[in-house]
DNA sequence: ACAGAATGTCAAATATATTTGACATTTATT
DNA sequence: AATAAATGTCAAATATATTTGACATTCTGT
């Protein structure tokens, strides 16, 4: 998997911490850093989620054009 | 959560049953069957694989507006 | 250069997605 | 009405997402 940067800028434009993220979205600071490194595979509930926070789409921030 | 209706109309466009859109994903009917009626939570991965299938987007297919 | 915050990473434990098999119910076809 | 295909659902087992704690590294500001 590719390392998510969608995210990494969207926190930047709302200058959240990964920490920060995290505890908003109710998961740990690991967990958020995984994803944005792109090492696994989150539950589209969690997506969501991420994406509420930060105010972008699913394809804005998950999609990608090759498995 | 809720059923998930655009999953169906998509599937029913392709005339594609819930077994065969499980086969074209790589999982077993009953997983398909699940995620149709909304009871729980697939991998962003999954669901980039069943929209590629389906040929629509995640914003499409798995977007809820309330958690 | 120093200190503190933010990020990257690992291993072990826990929670939960997914599989398998089996059966009941509904829908479509004849 | 009868049969087959499609769908819905359950329980037990397995795979994997997520947590926790701990430590190393990089980044920022003073």
């Amino acid at each position: 998997m590719a390392r998510n940067i969608p995210i990494k800028v969207a926190r930047a434009e709302k200058d959240m911490t990964q920490k920060a993220l995290a505890e908003a979205v109710g998961i740990s600071r690991q967990t958020m850093n995984a994803i944005e490194q792109g090492e696994y595979n989150p539950t589209i509930k969690l997506c969501r989620s991420i994406c509420r926070v930060l105010g972008k789409s699913l394809d804005e921030l998950f999609w990608e054009d090759e498995e």
